[in-house]
RNA sequence: CGCGGGAUGGAGCAGUCUGGUAGCUCGUCGGGCUCAUAACCCGAAGGUCGUUGGUUCAAAUCCUUCUCCCGCAACCA
């Protein structure tokens, strides 16, 4: 019994087409979700959207449509984009479900009968013209911070969830679970920003909007989007106050939540509260990822310097990004990302490394073997060298994948590569093709390169899958075995470039 | 003193926890090779590791001053 590896991404929120940097998100998750499938997990994989709160409803008015034809519209945008970036996502879920929805609000009415949500009056600061709240530390110069004009305290009813009650309880979690915050130092800062200073209790409903979840309990409050959102976690996979599900018991708890290191702290902070009010397992990882950084800084449509996907995708092809998204942004730290070093990536990295590599080993086949070459039968040094490089990919590719360092994952490949390539040089494969005494030799080298190419490929596939499928239907095998000389006869196709280098002068 | 992260050859980064000849990829220059997408392989140049002071036999690494950059600042998804 294989077990199981339950991982979800954040689910997008429908308020606009998702840039570059949210769309990181999906193509690391699905990094992740393949490489354990690779490593026999059972995985399931579920992303999706979150269509409720004031600001879609705001959008929709502007657009002149109901808020659930904007959030269709949206919702369906970013599936395409999943799609286009090859998410392997098993399930793709969305807030306005009305299983979804039916679910909250049993969740809310439980947490509501125990005692855990109870009414009370939300203070604040209200701009009328803005018709928004602000809190005391948001007001700049006692002034509303959108528009400048004084603002007047205002209260009003709404349901809180009592956080307080979980901080003690939340803090022992977290401390000794190390690798429930990930990395470091978003564990450090959730702890003393804003656990250790005390939490407040969290309000968790709203009634200057309809475009939500409507409250069970008092109809004229929507349930607040958060409580709405992170729900979709266990909502999607059976789970209901009321009755036990095969598959929840299963799947939960969730092996890992992926998460944008803005909203760690709903992650970390809410989420487990909400689960231990409902008594549920917490989830074994969250980890907050860093931000893509585009020239000119955080991406905006005012700065317009607004870096979409499928403008990317179109232009330089799915793995090309996938490539750049998964090897250049760091662990911990934010990654840049500019035309030029995405450029400069692809021709050095993938065209010179692994294309050209690809394409003069399998050139040479055809050209001293008829594309046909066998297990080698005898090994120098050279050749044990380079098959200890392969061997030891797996377990390095491993260390640095526990950690979700996948830049440093695919970087154990390309040495690899790196190796091979220098591996021809070494031989010198088309001065062994004068000497007809040496055939046996040139057969060995290049059936040894063919090997490694395979192997790599095989790795590959969790990162660039396109071209990973590319490279053995040009090595014509289905061989997906990391054990080196698994292939014993090969018969390759046909020599096909596969990334086209990039003329920076065009 | 709100909190946190960062500042390392032309570019992007590693190294800082556990002080001890400053490393990787790209770019540049020189050489080799010719199977290959002007690709591949080898070699070289280039850094007082943001600033000040200190600890030490020894500091990118520990302590301190300052400067600059980037996030966050809770009911906003």
């Amino acid at each position: 019994m294989k077990d199981k590896f339950y991982l979800t991404s954040a689910i997008a929120y429908t308020s606009a087409k998702p840039h570059i940097g949210n769309t990181y998100e999906i193509v690391l998750c699905d990094a992740i979700a393949r490489y354990k499938r690779f490593k026999g997990y059972d995985v399931y994989f579920q992303t999706g959207t979150d269509e409720h709160g004031e600001k879609i409803e705001i959008k929709a008015k502007e657009a002149g449509i109901e808020p659930q034809e904007f959030v269709d519209n949206v919702s369906n945008e970013i599936k395409t984009i999943w799609d286009l970036m090859g998410a392997s996502y098993d399930k793709f879920v969305r807030t306005t479900d009305k299983k979804h929805e039916k679910i909250v609000q049993k969740i809310f009415k439980k947490m509501y009968d125990k005692d855990d949500i109870y009414l009370g009056k939300y203070e604040g600061w209200y701009c009328i013209p803005c018709e928004s709240f602000f809190t005391e530390t948001q007001l700049v110069d006692g002034k509303c911070p959108d528009c400048g004009r004084d603002v007047e305290k205002k209260s009003e009813d709404a349901y809180f969830f009592r956080l307080s009650k979980y901080q003690d309880r939340l803090v022992e979690y977290i401390e000794s679970h190390p690798d429930f915050i990930k990395p470091e130092s978003r564990k450090n800062e959730m702890l003393n920003n804003f656990i250790k200073p005390g939490l407040q209790d969290l309000c968790v409903t709203r009634s200057s909007f309809d475009w939500g979840i409507k409250c069970p309990v008092d109809d004229k409050h929507v349930i607040y989007v958060w409580l709405d959102a992170l729900t979709n976690y266990i909502t999607n996979i059976g789970y209901d106050p009321d009755s036990n599900n095969e598959e929840f018991n299963k799947l939960w708890p969730a092996d890992i939540h992926i998460v944008g290191k803005d909203i760690i702290r709903f992650h970390t902070i809410y989420w487990p509260c909400f689960l231990m009010s409902l008594d549920l397992p917490l989830p074994k990882q969250v980890f907050g990822h860093p931000w893509l950084v585009v020239e000119g800084g955080k991406m905006s449509k005012s700065k317009g310097n607004v870096i979409y996907a499928d403008d990317l995708v179109n232009k330089y092809g799915v793995d090309a990004v996938r490539y750049y998204l998964l090897h250049e942004i760091p662990f911990a730290s934010d990654g840049m990302l500019t035309i030029d070093l995405l450029e400069e990536r692809i021709n050095s990295d993938l065209v010179n490394v692994l294309g050209n590599l690809v394409n003069r080993t399998i050139t040479m086949i055809h050209k001293y073997f008829d594309g046909q070459v066998s297990l080698s039968k005898e090994y120098d040094e050279i050749d044990k060298d380079l098959i200890d490089t392969i061997k030891d990919m797996d377990s390095k590719i491993e260390d640095k994948m526990k950690n979700l360092e996948i830049g440093k994952s695919i970087d154990e490949v390309f040495e690899v590569l790196r190796r091979s390539n220098k591996y021809i040089d070494e031989t010198m494969p088309w001065s062994l093709a004068k000497d007809e005494t040496k055939k046996d030799r040139l057969n060995d080298v290049l059936y040894n390169l063919l090997e490694s190419i395979r192997i790599c490929a095989v790795y590959l596939e969790s990162f660039i899958p396109t071209t990973a499928k590319d490279i053995l239907s040009q090595l014509n095998t289905l061989d997906k075995s990391t054990e080196f000389g698994s292939v014993k006869e090969y018969n390759v196709n046909e020599a096909k470039i596969l990334f086209q280098r990039i003329d920076k002068n065009k």
